[in-house]
DNA sequence: TAGGCCATCTGGTCCT
DNA sequence: AGGACCAGATGGCCTA
C-alpha cells in the first residue's frame, strides 16, 4: 500500500495535465504567511477592524446611496435592482473577503491532504482541486482492487 | 515583458 | 430585507 502511494505520487508528479501542469516556483501569494492579504490592498488585517471601525476608504463617504457602475455595469434589463448604501457595499465587501479567506483555508487544509513530492512550491488552487481529483481516484481504484485480491 | 495566480471589489441572483 | 454565493473586472506580485 505504502509502496504504492509513494509510485503514485511518483507518476503525478511526472504527469502532464492538459494545460501545462508545471506548477513552476510561483510564490507563495499569502497565505502560508497566515495573513490572507499580503499587503497589497489593505494593511490592515484581513477583514475584522472594519467592521468595528466602521467605513475604512476614505473617498467614500457615509451613508449616501450607492449608486453602481461597476464592470457589467447596469444592462438595460436589470430586474429589480437593490439600492444599497456605502456602508452596507463595505459591509458585503468584509463579509466577502471573509467568505474568500475560509474558502482559501478550505484549499490549504485540501493541500495537505494531497501527496506531494516535487512541489517544493505551494500549489496554486486550480491544481490543489485537479491533483485531488486524481488522487481520490487513484485511492478508489486502490480499494476496489484489494476487494477483489483480498480473501473474504 | 507576458502570463499565471491571487486578492479585492462589485453587482446580480438565490435563499432565508 | 439582508446574507450567501457567484462570476466578471481590475490590479499587484512573481517567475520564466
Amino acid at each position: 500500500m505504502q509502496g504504492r502511494l509513494v509510485d503514485f505520487v511518483n507518476e503525478i508528479n511526472q504527469m502532464e495535465f492538459p494545460q501545462k501542469y508545471t506548477l513552476g516556483p510561483k510564490q507563495q501569494v499569502d497565505s502560508d504567511s497566515s495573513s490572507p492579504n499580503n499587503q497589497t490592498h489593505l494593511d490592515v488585517s484581513p477583514w475584522s477592524l472594519e467592521l468595528e471601525n466602521g467605513v475604512r476608504n476614505e473617498h467614500l463617504v457615509g451613508a449616501s446611496r450607492y449608486c453602481s457602475r461597476g464592470a457589467h455595469g447596469l444592462s438595460s434589463k436589470s430586474k429589480r435592482r437593490r439600492i444599497i448604501t456605502v456602508v452596507q457595499r463595505q459591509a458585503a465587501n468584509v463579509r466577502e473577503r471573509k467568505r474568500m479567506f475560509s474558502l482559501n483555508e478550505a484549499f490549504d487544509e485540501l493541500r495537505r491532504k494531497v501527496p506531494t513530492f516535487a512541489y517544493e512550491k505551494r500549489l496554486s488552487r486550480i491544481d490543489t482541486l485537479r491533483l485531488a481529483i486524481v488522487y481520490i481516484s487513484f485511492m478508489t481504484d486502490l480499494l476496489e482492487q484489494n476487494g477483489q485480491n483480498s480473501p473474504m
